[in-house]
RNA sequence: GGAGGGAUGGGAGAGUGGCUAAAUCCACCAGACUGUAAAUCUGGCGCCCGACGGGCUACGCAGGUUCGAAUCCUGCUCCCUCCA
């Protein structure tokens, strides 16, 4: 019985802490899981932004924790809140969303949230359930409970409004929408990010407003992003999405700043708490080298949302290109006529071996590896080019554009990272 | 309903008639350095071209004044503030 209290104890341990920031109310949800009932676990996402990255997989092994324990989610489709946009993101209005894109955005979601959360322990249900008959009397019933003053204590509004920014009306019915999908669903518990406490505590006055036990609240640490500062975003283009290809997560986990590891040790993975503690003295003494601890998150990270094999073959991907500078075995092939190329000016001759005098700007601009020919121009003037290994020392006489001898196969690579493989079409 | 202020490149934010493809900072990209990363230093950061040059598009939208407009004028859209 000792090992089993044990055990218990520290199986409870995780479930509170790890990756855990705040629970509204602890000692409430603590005892509502020792009566050993199963719980509603109840987690909402607008079917408007579709990917799925490391933060919201914070909050996703949470649930899936607590699946393993017994207990059922709840997934909640906001197919009405999508039209509002939560406030937390900064554009005002969101355009209306097609009913059709929105059981397209909902699918992909699922696909990905499926991944991590045991699909036979969840429900799925939809806003438009309760939302579709909803009349303008219940708005009314609903919004006459809360005050101006009430909302404006949330973070987000009381900044904007202090600043002068706009905030919509239909904004503040975002909270209050949210919160009454914990009342149609009866929820025990629901999930969110620590900027989600407001909503969360509104849900849980709602549901005592209207009689039901109100709602325990996880919030979730907000996960920093790749560049270690600010939160990890699709926005702002530093997130690690849970669908990427294994040498995608693999690289960008190795991008992150050393001080995020451990947070993303604790946050994401199951590495236990005393490994943590042996893994951040010897980081402290600096009797390892923290590219090692890297590389492992990295591991466990693509075998989570892969597999231990994948986990490897990126492994020893990142060690030949990034460490070693060595070219990948998987480089992209661009077909192009010989041609378009051959039209690139005056200076592109046919040598002998079907070889091409060619502008690297042009070309690197047609293989996807600049935006734009100038942008090619530009690196290339930056040496960021190599062909075949080889640097680029042939300039146009004049211009200084800089120029290559290519040939069907030829390999062309912009700084330490992208590769493109020439091929030649007649 | 009235009065006033504002809208500039991915973000912040200068710029009140030619010196402005638009200061500066952040983000981003490349080079150097390197044990992944960070830091640091250097450079870049609109598009197109037979390119030391030439052309085109750009400062909320639409017109106008001028040899010349991000800058002046008119109308419009949106945002903010104050009064009612």
């Amino acid at each position: 019985m000792n090992t089993a209290s044990a055990q218990d104890e520290s199986m409870m341990r995780r479930v509170l802490r790890r990756g855990v920031s705040e629970i509204i109310v602890e000692s409430e949800f603590v005892e509502r899981i020792r009566t050993g009932k199963p719980l509603r676990l109840k987690m909402g996402f607008d079917p408007s932004a579709t990917d799925i990255h490391l933060g919201h997989a914070v909050g996703l092994r949470k649930l899936r924790q607590l699946q393993d324990m017994g207990h059922k989610v709840v997934l909640i489709v906001g197919d009405w809140t999508a039209q509002i946009g939560d406030p937390s993101g900064r554009s005002a209005t969101r355009p209306m969303l097609t009913a059709e894109q929105v059981r397209e955005n909902a699918a992909t979601y699922m696909a990905q949230f499926f991944k991590i959360v045991d699909k036979d322990r969840t429900e799925t249900r939809w806003q438009s359930e309760w939302f579709g008959n909803f009349s303008l009397a219940d708005v009314i019933g609903l919004t006459g409970r809360f005050t101006v003053a009430q909302f404006l204590a949330r973070d987000d509004f009381a900044n904007r409004f202090k600043s002068n920014q706009p905030i919509a009306i239909t904004e503040l019915l975002y909270p209050l929408l949210q919160a009454y999908d914990s009342v149609a669903i009866e929820s025990d518990v629901e999930f969110g990010g620590t900027d989600q406490m407001f909503n969360l505590l509104v849900g849980r006055d709602l549901q005592q407003m209207m009689g039901q036990t109100p709602q325990q609240c996880f919030l979730m640490p907000l996960l920093p992003g790749t560049d270690g500062v600010q939160k990890m975003s699709k926005s702002l283009g530093n997130y690690i999405g849970i669908d990427e290809p294994p040498s995608d997560i693999y690289g960008k986990t190795m991008s992150l700043p050393d001080t995020m590891m451990l947070p993303y040790y604790e946050y994401l993975t199951d590495v236990p708490d005393d490994e943590l503690a042996e893994i951040r003295q010897a980081m402290s003494r600096d009797s390892v080298n923290p590219m090692d601890i890297k590389k492992r998150l990295a591991r466990e990270l693509v075998a989570q949302f892969h597999d231990a094999d994948a986990a490897h073959a990126a492994e020893r991907r990142f060690e030949r290109t990034v460490q070693q500078r060595e070219l990948p075995n998987d480089i992209q092939e661009v077909w192009l006529r010989r041609n378009d190329i051959r039209q690139a000016g005056r200076v592109s001759i046919i040598l002998q071996n079907g070889e091409l005098l060619v502008y690297v700007d042009r070309l690197s601009s047609q293989l996807g590896l600049a935006s734009s020919v100038s942008e090619g121009r530009r690196l290339a003037a930056q040496d960021a080019f190599t062909v075949d290994g080889n640097r680029l020392n042939i300039q146009e006489p004049g211009s200084g554009r800089k120029l290559a001898v290519v040939k069907d196969g030829s390999i062309i690579q912009r700084g330490s990272r992208l590769h493109k493989r020439l091929r030649l079409l007649d």
